[in-house]
DNA sequence: ACGCGCGGATGACAAATGTCATCGCGAACG
DNA sequence: CGTTCGCGATGACATTTGTCATCCGCGCGT
């Protein structure tokens, strides 16, 4: 039997996708986590051979959840499964040491399919995704810059963000500046928007 | 048995809730779909009991669906499932004919139980989204206010919403003007964050 | 007949935002 | 050892955005 952990947030998805899991016969769910937290210590209570994890999830997200897992249960395979395919989560969950890397819109079928190619050792990866991953190349932002867009995603003015962050008002701009630059944005909102949806923040 | 048609355009999604609900002895899945048009097709083919539509769907939404629905399969009774509770949603979702409202983070037994429930006739509704429902009121914001903060949630300057818009730049600041104080925003951004997380838009 | 709200517009003004040049500091790298 | 890069800051400047008063016309309700 492949013992699978299964880490997202919301629990009817949750539910659903244990679900799907239990109809394969080689496949049993030994346990579940709304977040990353708490896979950490489901997986290292379990020992399961694989942990499918949800990226967006209140707390620790899935990709901080693959680097400890990592770390603190070395032989449990991690399995990315996403609402967004996006490039830079892409690149981090591999950095992060996922071996496989799924989207939601995906057809069911192939859950159980990636799960079982994990596990013969093979590294399942959408070769469009890939592509896309490759092609758009690493994070052009630097850490500081990614600080400061992410604190714009709210709407807070320059201000609000100036006083989060013990910066000045024009050291912030400056950041927010590059950001629209480096990302090709007119503004700020098109810039978060841009980084998002490269995953970059 | 009862008849179930599903829409969710996650494939992944919705071949897990399918098979959360096969595991209902009472419960048969008769049709799914990835979109509203599909799912007025493929419920006006198999008459099902109950239509579950999510409401974030590419092209026609789930609210629209449900609305169609009501018109060309009366017999079908329209459950919403959506990600987000959101006060306008769940308004909408009501005017537009649904008898039950359950969002994702609730446990995937209540799906089931709640697919029952509305079999029998009652109408089942999350007290605590109700009571934001009706405590938020209704949506303030004028039609047109509307149609000029959406299309500023991409990030579009002024000028570009006036073009699409086909109105002067000054009109359009003003709508933006009215939608951010209405909704209590200091400026686009969280006038457009607000609306959404109240389900205006 | 009257008022009211909505759609649409203009003009003026203040405030926020975006851009640029320039500076200092420290760490990393050849 | 010099160069480069990231971080942080300042000041000046142009542009964009948000606000307000005011106007017109239309439809709707009383």
């Amino acid at each position: 039997m492949i013992r699978v952990v299964l880490a997202e947030d919301q629990s009817m998805v949750r539910g659903a996708l244990a679900s799907l899991l239990g109809l394969e016969p080689d496949i049993e769910v030994v346990g579940e986590a709304a977040n990353g937290d708490e896979v950490i210590a489901v997986a290292e209570a379990t020992r399961p051979d694989i942990a499918l994890l949800d990226i967006e999830m209140p707390g620790r997200d899935g990709i901080a959840a693959a680097e400890e897992l990592r770390r603190r249960v070395p032989g449990c395979r991690v399995v990315i499964l996403t609402t967004f395919g996006r490039p830079g989560y892409l690149r981090r969950a591999m950095e992060a040491g996922a071996v496989a890397f799924l989207v939601k819109d995906s057809p069911a079928s192939e859950l159980a399919a990636a799960i079982r190619r994990v596990l013969r050792g093979e590294r399942v990866i959408d070769p469009g995704l890939a592509a896309a991953a490759l092609s758009a190349g690493p994070n052009p932002l630097s850490p500081r810059e990614r600080d400061v867009l992410s604190a714009a995603v709210d709407g807070s003015t320059i201000n609000d963000i100036a006083l989060r962050l013990h910066l000045s008002e024009g050291t912030v701009r400056n950041y927010l500046s590059a950001a629209i630059h480096k990302t090709g944005a007119r503004n700020r909102i098109e810039a978060v928007q841009k980084a998002q949806a490269q995953g970059w923040l």
